[in-house]
DNA sequence: TCTTTTCATCGTATTATTACGATAATTAAT
DNA sequence: ATTAATTATCGTAATAATACGATGAAAAGA
């Protein structure tokens, strides 16, 4: 590419890319659905319920990780991780914000 | 990488990450941001308003209008683009149907 | 201590994304 | 018909993302 030119745009525009992106694969959104489903926080059987290496499954945790939206302790010889409900939460807003802005339009305003 | 792994993954896993991976681009996210506020639907101007390269706008859109995002239409030599609402509101209804999955959980289901 | 289990990280091959100059295609205007 | 204006597409260089085997690190149990 040639690397996104992360100056030119804003704070919120970067924030709501970068969450976007840790969003943007199947395996991921599993992983976090998961997550969702078993409230009680679930270690590496991600590895049986996906059809994915360990280290490939342990690379996505990281991203999640990264941008905060899961969280892991661990637990024995095993690790355990949750989603971070705030964060989750103010993803959500952070998202229905920009979905909320929609406006309807008279019939010669939109294309 | 080698390839994501798309039948390993729902459809609705895969479909949300799609949506997920056009959202992944602040330039994305501000010609989004430019289309809602400006109701009016916008053309090529975008070029003007964001600091990238034509040929990279017209990558950027063509990304959006693929997942149906957005939806563009001829107008004389110019084209106009506009956020199409149904697609708009369903994918926020994807989002928040999966965000909305949240459980709050005991002290000790957690991590 | 030694082994087993579990997970993270490294290295790396493969594929996708991003950016942009150059060029083509289309329409309006002269 | 020419020219100008606008946008899409092609080609391509640079960079990021994905997947996974191999290896390392840490804790539990023998």
């Amino acid at each position: 590419m040639g690397v996104t030119k992360t100056d030119l745009f804003t704070k919120e525009q970067n924030e709501l890319a970068v969450l976007a992106k840790s969003l943007a694969h199947p395996a991921r959104i599993a992983i976090l659905q998961y997550l969702l489903e078993s409230n009680k926080c679930i270690n590496g059987d991600l590895v049986n319920e996906l059809g994915l290496a360990q280290a490939t499954i342990s690379q996505h945790l990281r991203e999640l990780k990264n941008v905060g939206l899961i969280q892991g302790s661990i637990e024995g010889v095993s690790m355990s991780y949750c989603i971070n409900p705030e964060k989750w939460s103010s993803i959500q807003k952070l998202f229905n914000g920009m979905f909320d802005k929609i406006q309807n339009c008279g019939p010669d305003e939109c294309c």
